[in-house]
Parts: structure tokens; C-alpha cells; sequence
DNA sequence: GTCTATATTAAGATAGAC
DNA sequence: GTCTATCTTAATATAGAC
């Protein structure tokens, strides 16, 4: 009984971060129990569809931060630069200043299921479409917004790349602090 | 023997794209074998280092292809923008249309070997270095110049991010058009 | 709901024949 | 130089006690 019953949020949370750092391949049983504390057979318990299961319920909590974080506060009220500082800074702790990738990235290798694959897919056409309406609120056109909001994703995920091949957060700061202009001008 | 001798540079390719398709951890020696028609046993009397070793040729063996096909065109003669234009096309082919994974990015998670780190960082630098140098050339200052190299190789990374999750290659193909414009003006 | 223990499969790696 | 066969370890997954 090393824990009593870890709550399900917080069991994502460390899944999370296993799959993020790892890879889905990467990411073992193994580690998974080391990372939550819990032993195999408990994770088995919660999820009896094992790895894949456990990697859709990470990906499923990373949807709903991104909702509540990122997607919510754009549709908030204030300017859209305020509004997009304000979600700037969440996705610079989310990411740890470039320090940890993106699951987009590294889950979307070959490995996972299907259903992973269609999961990451939704959750970044939801991000794209996110960053598109901020985009056409601030006067851009439909278009010209769908772009802005591709490069801004492509910005922060290409520089995520480069900061851990690099061992500098550098790019990935410039990046984020690119975002707002990228968006509403 | 289902294979006479494969020559060094077929079997690096065929773990090249074994390693960018499926990272470091999902590349498994019966893959390789598969991959290369070659046994484990054989992959093991060519690399006694095993996995890691065959990962080391691999990026080894992509960084001996940029040094061909970007680096050396892109310090040859003629003009700037034609020299880039003769690069990206290869790029595009190297990375099938945005179809491909970049090795910078699924070999750079957790569970490869510092050494191969290490390499990898090289090659990225290299890749900077070089598109930082065509710049320069073009007129720009060298700070601005790194910037826009950085930008260049964000985008490039970044796309393919997005081309793999949304299965659709055209923000690659956009990214790479741009890159002239972005290096030369 | 979590544990220990164990079954089963696949991984990395070697020995020795040809 | 490549193969078959095998070893050892680690992976996924389950059974059953508490």
C-alpha cells in the first residue's frame, strides 16, 4: 500500500510527462510505474488496455489543459494581445521554457494506435482553429489568419525541436515572444 | 545467404529510414534485420556496438548527405537564389514531400547514447552554420542572418511536425518555399 | 485499489557452423 | 560475411493474495 489512491489527474499528469520525454516506444510499463509510484498491475487496474490506453488517457489530459488554458482564455474577454500574452506564458511553463517537447511531436510516431493518431490529429486541428479565430477577431482575413495560425504552431514545434538538439531554450523563447505580433497584425 | 554482401552505404540508408520513421526506442534489431535483409547476427558482426552503433552511422551517414547536397551546393556558384532553389529541392526529396521524419527530431529523445547527442547537435549546427553563411552572402548581417537560419530550420522542423500529425504535406511544401525568400532578403 | 508473483513474448546480444 | 540457434534481460500482461 506505498499509495492509496492516486487521483486520476495527477496520474495523467505523470504520463505525461513519461510519454512527452520518451516517446510512446520510449515509454515502458516499466517507467510508467516508476513515474506514478503505482506498480504495473495497479496501472492495469486503471487502464486494462495497457500502454495504449494509458497513452489516449495523456493525450486526453493534455486536451483538456489546452482547452481550459489556452483555448478558453482566447475566447475570453480583453484585447486579443492581452488575451495572447496571457496564453503565451502558460505555454511557456507547459513546455518548460523549451525544455520539454511537445507530445504532438512525440507521440506521433509510428508505435501508437490509430486512435492515438486521430487524437493528436483533433487536438491539433482544435489548436489550429484557435489560433485562426484570434487571428480573424483581430482583423485578418479567414485565410490569411489559417496561415498565421499554421506558422505560429509551426514556430513554437520547430523551435521545441531545435531547443532540445541544441540544448538552448533560446529559439523557442524568441519563438513564443513572435506569437502575439504573428496573430494580430 | 540471402544476402551476398550489402554494400556500407545501402545498409546505412535502409537504417536511416528505419530510425527516422520509428525513433531511437521503436527501432528494434529484428526491424533492422527486416529493414536491411540482413540477420541480427549479421547486423552485430557489422556494428559490435549493436543499436547504438548502427544509430551513430546512421546520423553519420545523413550528416555525410548534407554535407553533399546542402552545404557543399550551397557554397558553389551562382547566384544565392539559385543555389537555394537547387537545395530545396533536395530537401524536399530528402524528406519525401513532408512525408519523412527528421533524424533531428526522433532520434533526439531520451534513450540514445550521448554520443549520439552529441552528433546530432553537430549536424544541426553544421546545417545552421551553412544556411547562416548563404545569408551573409546575400547581404544580410550576421546576426540577422543566424536569426533567419534559425527560422529557416524551425520551419522546416516544425512542418513536418504538423505534416505528420495532420498527415498533410503541404505546410512543408510552404516552408520550403519560403526559404529563399527568407535567407536572401 | 494495490500489491507480489509469475506467465509470455520480444528485446538486445553471443556462439559457433558454414 | 552471413547464417541458425541460443542466452539473458526487459517488455507486456495476468492471477491471486491482501
Amino acid at each position: 500500500m506505498a499509495n492509496q489512491k492516486l487521483s486520476g489527474a495527477e496520474l495523467a499528469n505523470r504520463a505525461v510527462e513519461t510519454f512527452r520525454t520518451y516517446g510512446f516506444e520510449g515509454t515502458s510499463l516499466n517507467r510508467l510505474a516508476e513515474a506514478t509510484g503505482l506498480e504495473k498491475a495497479s496501472l492495469y487496474y486503471r487502464f486494462p488496455g495497457g500502454k495504449d490506453e494509458i497513452a489516449m488517457a495523456a493525450a486526453g489530459h493534455i486536451a483538456a489543459w489546452f482547452e481550459q488554458n489556452v483555448f478558453a482564455p482566447l475566447k475570453d474577454s480583453g484585447s486579443p494581445e492581452r488575451r495572447l500574452k496571457l496564453v503565451t506564458r502558460k505555454l511557456r511553463d507547459f513546455y518548460g521554457d523549451g525544455t520539454k517537447p511537445c507530445v504532438l511531436d512525440t507521440l506521433s510516431l509510428r508505435g501508437g494506435s490509430g486512435d492515438l493518431q486521430a487524437g493528436l490529429r483533433a487536438a491539433l486541428e482544435a489548436w489550429l482553429e484557435s489560433f485562426t479565430a484570434i487571428a480573424v477577431e483581430s482583423g485578418l482575413p479567414r485565410g490569411i489568419s489559417r496561415r498565421r495560425a499554421e506558422q505560429a504552431i509551426v514556430n513554437i514545434e520547430g523551435s521545441l525541436v531545435l531547443a532540445r538538439v541544441l540544448g538552448n531554450s533560446k529559439p523557442f523563447l524568441r519563438s513564443l515572444a513572435g506569437i502575439s505580433k504573428l496573430l494580430t497584425q
